[in-house]
DNA sequence: GGTTTGTATCGATGTTCTTCGATGCAACAT
DNA sequence: ATGTTGCATCGAAGAACATCGATACAAACC
């Protein structure tokens, strides 16, 4: 699941060769995931905290949203890879998981060298 | 529309610090364009074309969709700032935006000094 | 002018998603 | 054991989305 040889089979990604079906459609659920605004803002919230874990009970009261609404979210994301939990005593915690946002970076980061042709930027000189 | 105050005043993004609530709007709708298969597909042709552009009558034939279908998906494609667009003569050419493709990464991208708890991953210095 | 070809827009339809209240399960407290 | 609190799961309802055929528009060609 976009770990072995899925979405990147070391780098290249999106903007250097076409990606095949397959490919797309993992890469597509990550990026769904990362569609919506309130997971956009769980997962923000997640990665940014200095102890590198969040408890839920934190999280929750932050949005004007039902508990259920904010446990499926996190769920999507934990399902896209994005993030991981654990139980410990009454409370769960949420971590990042940076391996996959790494990926994600890399998949839209054009290689250095990449010739840029003249027509992309400036949209053709005539 | 995220190219001014929007989504990263600089670059700091997603993971750094909680993103507030105008911002996780406007970069969700960027990701929500990326979490199709199809538009991802149609997104690396684009981007990775030699010459810089693309004819949409070199991307339709590519799909196992109607004509209207991958219209539309280009256009979601525009609205989002990734892609644009030109009519020339009787054909369509489109093109990647780079400066889009490079924000996202630049907003997933974990500044090389952020400390990355050790809770994360070792649950403590031990 | 009329015809043909390439692309976008318009409604309609079936599917997926977001959200909720209700409920279930796990862990702690008494 | 019983009650309480934190979180997940389960349907259901409404909104949003992907897709299509039909159609409109634009440019070329005859």
């Amino acid at each position: 699941m976009l770990g072995q040889d899925g979405v990147d089979g070391c780098c290249p990604g999106l903007l250097t060769a076409p990606l095949d079906e397959a490919q797309s459609v993992e890469l597509a659920k990550v990026f769904k995931a990362l569609g919506d605004p309130i997971r956009l803002r769980l997962l923000s919230m997640i990665a940014s905290r200095a102890g590198g874990e969040v408890c839920v009970c934190d999280l929750t009261p932050a949005f004007d949203l039902s508990q259920p609404t904010i446990s499926h979210h996190l769920k999507l994301l934990r399902q896209a890879g994005l993030i991981d939990c654990e139980r410990r005593g009454t409370w769960v915690y949420y971590w990042l998981l940076p391996e996959m946002t790494d990926r994600l970076a890399g998949i839209l980061t054009r290689p250095a060298g990449q010739p840029l042709p003249e027509s992309a930027g400036t949209a053709g000189d005539a």
